[in-house]
DNA sequence: TTGAAAGCGCTAACAG
DNA sequence: CTGTTAGCGCTTTCAA
């Protein structure tokens, strides 16, 4: 009934607990008729070593926390699977913290990780702030924070960010080269980090390509469907009226997709539509959308394997900045616009 | 730059550490005098009791593992968020454990779980197996199995299933009385426990609505859109031809709703669409869709709950059996059925 | 080639 | 009212 320990192991197996454990962690030689006593007993007793016991003493606990803004968000889901995958194969077990875009909800979930003692911590959440990270790094955890930037993070944290531009620039460049003069961008809530980086994206693109950014409308939406429905309803209202538009993000792309048809106008014709993620959904509607995909699996991947590189060997320096592309994918959202519609 | 132990605060308060034991845990009573002087000394070191001296003593962790195929996916993650709610305000941390429906995977993660010494498992992976439930238990771990039923499970865990057929029910039935008599399904793969039991309880609704179920054509997809899609155009070939489709989950009936638009039908009069979850997109589409709902943030917010339960008073005989009821939503993906496709 | 013993940071008798 | 002490299950010197 009670637990088995190496205690148990070291007495049925005649030896010192010493020798048992270091039979289990290969580091010193035993030879090899009492490595295999001590091998018998382990398996007779179905002995596992305590993780607690032995982090108490190696202070690791081969554990890492995941502060993310929302689990349900498909666009986080991609990126948990591949750091998720990355942590397994590494034999890490991650703690899920969703934080709900709540800073005081994510501080609370960050003391319950250092009491936890974890080795490292995965910044995904959208909502964070820098205090978060001088907490967590004050108590001797690694920290890599993904998809945001600050100066102030330099020395505290390796940063994994979505060069956005690329992306951005490819996809003004598809709809200004079919013919499109008038394109709204539907952003996410400009006090986020990312919505600005996208914006800022979207307006010095369009300059490129010899459009005025001031002639350009922005419309704040919230990341999700119903803002991309809500943003359509004002941006029918727009005079001249925008040929295209590009949401921060997939979800209002899709709001906007669906709207339109409820109001009847046909697409890709009357309106040209870009989306940003590459959601598993982008592919599936009709139409299916035209959009800037991340690679968001191996973005989760490498940002865990960041993370367990920054544990395994915390000689270097923090920090260090990672970056990963982002690239246009044309489907059928986008079309030349329909003379009708270009006012 | 090392860590503030229970004894430094000791030293600088000048109490044994005992004493500062008892004043954080309450445990008994201390001078306020002397309290203050403790409380003073915690504050000004920064003190954090370590979870893991802690766990090691006590024998609980305050951490759960959450056992899932996959988080992706949307029915899953609002029943996360709601286990995570409750876990969070009973301060228990959770192990996200991704299995990928891979059995073997699940075993690794388990073992993984067991080391870290859990307090207790939520099973909430469609692919599981009563292999995993005894180990698990057998390391007394409190288990609690998410819409699996086994006999065999009675005294190793608590159940908590949903009951389809009061839902399943009202669906049929609204399909009958709107006219329909050529009704089929697309279930899940057959192999999964979840995917009989749905088709069981349309089947037995036919029936009882004085349908013949033998009738009734059953396709088997994968519960993904892409196994919905493929299931139209069996549907299509079917002699007579379904009025109405009843997929087993809302990922499938969108796939059915998109590909039926796809090949230029008229929903719903060409054919009516009933999904089962609710998901977000289900009301957000368009016909928006009629679907069997599941209560699915309160169900993760039970699991949670019963989990603690079993874990704070272990007293009680493991077991007990919980049921969630599901209800039908009508929205637009249904109507009477056309005259001309009736056959 | 192996054992004895100290100690990781805490809780909980047992004393006083 | 508070301190002393013995562990919890392991790793890791230090000796032998």
């Amino acid at each position: 009934m009670k637990r088995v320990t190496i205690n148990d192991v070291a007495t049925t197996a005649g030896v010192s607990k010493s020798t048992v454990s270091h039979v289990i962690n290969k580091t010193r030689f035993v030879e090899e008729a009492t490595r295999q006593k001590v091998l018998a007993a382990i398996a007779s007793l179905e002995y596992r070593p305590s993780n607690i016991a032995r982090s108490l003493v190696s202070k690791r606990t081969k554990t890492a926390g995941l502060l993310i803004s929302d689990v349900g968000n498909p666009f986080y889901s991609e990126v948990i699977l591949g750091a998720e995958e990355v942590a397994m194969l590494n034999d890490y077990s991650i703690f899920l913290c969703n934080t709900s875009y709540d800073l005081e909800r994510g501080m609370k979930y960050i003391h319950s990780l250092i009491d936890k003692s974890v080795d490292g911590l995965l910044f995904m959440s959208s909502s964070m702030s820098l205090e978060m990270v001088e907490e967590v790094v004050k108590n001797q955890i690694q920290a890599v924070v993904f998809d945001w930037e600050d100066v102030h993070l330099d020395n505290l944290a390796a940063t994994i960010t979505i060069n956005f531009r690329e992306g951005i620039r490819e996809a003004v460049r598809h709809l200004v080269e079919s013919g499109h003069r008038e394109i709204s961008h539907i952003s996410g809530p400009l006090d986020l980090w990312t919505a600005q980086v996208r914006r800022d994206a979207f307006l010095d693109s369009l300059r490129e390509y010899g459009l005025d950014p001031k002639r350009s409308v922005v419309i704040e939406g919230d990341l999700r469907i119903e803002g991309g429905r809500n943003a359509f309803e004002q941006l029918i209202q727009i005079k001249p009226r925008p040929t295209a538009v590009f949401a921060a993000n997939d979800l209002m792309a899709l709001g906007v997709l669906w709207a339109a048809r409820n109001y009847g106008f046909n697409l890709p014709e009357q309106l040209s539509v870009v989306g940003l993620d590459d959601i598993d959904l982008a592919s599936k509607v009709t139409p299916a959308l035209t959009t800037v995909a991340l690679p968001r699996y191996d973005m989760g991947k490498l940002a865990m394997k960041t993370l367990l590189d920054m544990i395994e060997k915390p000689t270097e320096k923090n920090g260090g900045k990672l970056e990963v592309a982002t690239r246009l994918i044309v489907r059928q959202s986008t079309a030349p616009p329909a003379g009708a519609w270009a006012n």
